[in-house]
DNA sequence: ACCCCAAATGATAATTATTATTATATGACT
DNA sequence: AGTCATATAATAATAATTATCATTTGGGGT
């Protein structure tokens, strides 16, 4: 809590109960929720909070790095409070996005596409899909 | 031109001049244009078409797996008639996308994947994101 | 070649996610 | 405590996509 009290204001976002509100919700969870789930969630603790201010906050905080945008292929953002680069799962099935970490093969994969189309790289969305072991069992 | 007539009398698609003209423009580029690009282009030649149509069409190819939907990050979807899976990567400067194709690490990539996960992959989508070479000239 | 009908088209309305606007409230610094 | 720049809340506006529905048309059967 204190925590991302400091960390909002090294980076000079005035701190502000609704900002903490849904950076804390961000970082105590691995389910990647879009701004409307964001909004549900905080609205019982925070009844009168605008949904244009959890677009904002969001906004704020991937602009300064402190959260980074999904782009699964759904209708709205995702969002996730782990801004290290890391690739997503999802599935299909029951469209849960699970995080993947230490992936050796990324960086061999990173290395092979800067040599081979000479971009200077600034970072990548890795998602991949399919059916995850939950959904395999219980067809 | 014949060819894709056949490819959509083999999904049992009405062919249709529309349909034709979308499909070709698609298959004739690797701008991997949007819906509206696409209509825009196609609105010289058949000036009564509707941009439902072109979504509506775009919907059908994309069910059908004769072309792909990319979401690289924009307010809108891209299409590209390869249906091969492939990753991209795009200029954050001048916004084009470009496609990859033999990206050895990818097979690696799939099979780490689907290891840690124990998902059953069914297809991926990876972006990549920098500047171009060219754009990285004319700074 | 004509009929038929399911499917496609065109025009437009509706929907949905996101962004802009603006008056009011508030965090943070003196 | 006072000030001011910034954030919030409410709502309007925008933009992409999807739905609706009346009309047209492709293509198989006769």
């Amino acid at each position: 809590m204190l925590e991302l009290t400091n960390i909002l204001k090294d980076h000079n976002l005035k701190v502000t109960p609704q900002r903490l509100s849904i950076f804390k919700m961000l970082k105590n969870t691995t389910a990647h929720p879009s701004a409307e789930t964001i909004y549900t969630s905080i609205h019982e603790e925070y009844p009168t909070m605008s949904l244009a201010t959890v677009y904002k906050t969001l906004d704020a905080l991937v602009k300064h790095g402190l959260v980074q945008q999904l782009n699964v292929g759904e209708d709205s953002y995702r969002y996730d409070a782990d801004t290290l680069p890391h690739p997503h799962i999802k599935c299909t099935s029951c469209h849960k996005v699970v995080d993947m970490y230490r992936v050796k093969s990324v960086e061999l994969l990173r290395k092979e596409v800067a040599e081979m189309t000479q971009f200077k790289l600034s970072h990548e969305q890795l998602y991949f899909y399919g059916t995850c072991p939950e959904c395999q069992n219980h067809t």
